[in-house]
DNA sequence: ACATGTCCGTGGTATAGACCAAGTCGCTCT
DNA sequence: AGAGCGACTTGGTCTATACCACGGACATGT
């Protein structure tokens, strides 16, 4: 499937490429609408958008619902081995995170909890969704599960902080090991919904387990980000 | 965003996906031709593609082109800490693996690969390039930098199997870390090409860093991942 | 048995047009 | 100054059509 340059939309995506590149479309910035885009190469609007889509694709340019295409910020790194909670690393990568509390209910453990948490099914836990940002653009929601009986009133204290941290300072459950499994994903529905994207952009899922120094499992978390919003980076020993 | 399920498309998709839930369509198989499925639902072939972008995004479906739409087999696992190789890992989840060397040569180290490896420029170095399957479906290409000095005579070796073992066997080198970035990123051009995708693709680029006891850069691999070919599974202790 | 060539089906690209709903922004009224 | 309204712009969806290039199967020729 090689892409000779003769087609009409690798053309129209090198073109806005090169001049997001040079500087003529900073990022956080609008690029021209469609329409006019349109205009300046003589193309058809769905040779346009293809182009367009496939920059988003690359995460160089995302898109506002019916407001425009926008060049994309660039990622933040994200190091599972040294987990310093989201509004820590990224305030330290010099950008501005948010953290919206979207609901935090208490909830009976069921079958699949109850295997992973090793609690009875019927357990109290608390479930917890929030959604975080970063310079004003939600980049990630996340569903966090977590035993009400170690942190008992967990859901009545201020969640838009660093969870891990009310954790530790308030229960004293500090967090030993942490296991990451990431796999890139649709983001559709729900997930979409709240990110407010398009149902169908590409996203990374990350499914997180916190386990405690007893092997008991304290946290666990699945989040679903934008594809261009983060580069997840490990350094760890072979064993 | 949201999406009632008053958009065409949505019905489609999910039509589609309840088809393979269901069985109808197994993993491999094909599914009937774009303009076929556009009876069934009598609606625009745009509006049928559309739904099978969403569940390619997904991983659910990929593509051949001008062949046909198939059914994603599942994806592999892959720990970064623990790294058998990849013929090894795959095989032992029940798959079968594949390796083509595309092509091998010694290259003059640049500046960019001075700093990885803290070589003088000029320094000879292997350049390998690589492209694996799962089940003869084309999942990865990576690029391969190895310091010529650490490993003479290298690429006179067979390279289909795994570099590690033979750089560990041979050559007596071993890795005692590991350092892995990861990020969504987009198949195009090169590895779109030799991966056999359409340009555009949403893909898994993985930037591997292999280091000795001693600190000194064993080998430096970038790999581009067809985006539904795995689940990147990672186990640490919190430092 | 093995190349070679032809033909048809397939997805890939591109056009042109239409309508919709949500976002944006300026105007007006309070 | 602020709230509310309305016009306009924008991307989102959908239709219909056309042509192309590649893949694959089949037939043909050697």
């Amino acid at each position: 499937m090689q892409q000779p340059d003769s087609l009409q939309y690798i053309g129209v995506r090198d073109d806005i490429a090169a001049r997001i590149v040079a500087g003529e479309f900073k990022p956080g910035e609008r690029l021209p609408s469609e329409r006019q885009l349109q205009l300046g190469g003589g193309v058809a609007r769905g040779t346009v958008r293809e182009a367009l889509f496939q920059l988003e694709a690359e995460g160089i340019i995302y898109r506002k619902d019916r407001s425009g295409w926008y060049v994309s910020p660039p990622p933040v790194v994200y190091d599972p081995t040294r987990w310093e909670g989201f509004m820590s690393y990224v305030e330290a990568q010099g950008r501005r995170p948010e953290t919206e509390t979207l609901s935090k209910v208490e909830i009976a453990c069921d079958g699949v909890l109850s295997q992973i948490f090793s609690r009875p099914v019927g357990a109290p836990m608390y479930w917890i969704h929030r959604r975080r940002s970063i310079d004003g653009r939600a980049v990630l929601i996340e569903s966090i599960i977590v035993d009400a009986a170690r942190a008992p009133g967990l859901i009545e204290h201020d969640l838009n902080g660093s969870l891990t941290s009310v954790l530790k300072s308030v229960y004293g459950v500090g967090v030993a090991r942490n296991k990451v499994d990431m796999r890139p994903c649709a983001l559709t529905r729900g997930e979409a919904e709240a990110l407010r994207v398009k149902s169908g952009l590409p996203g990374l899922s990350l499914v997180r387990t916190c386990y405690d120094g007893k092997g008991n499992v304290v946290e666990f978390d699945r989040e679903y980000w934008r594809h261009d919003a983060l580069t997840v980076s490990v350094d760890i020993r072979i064993r």
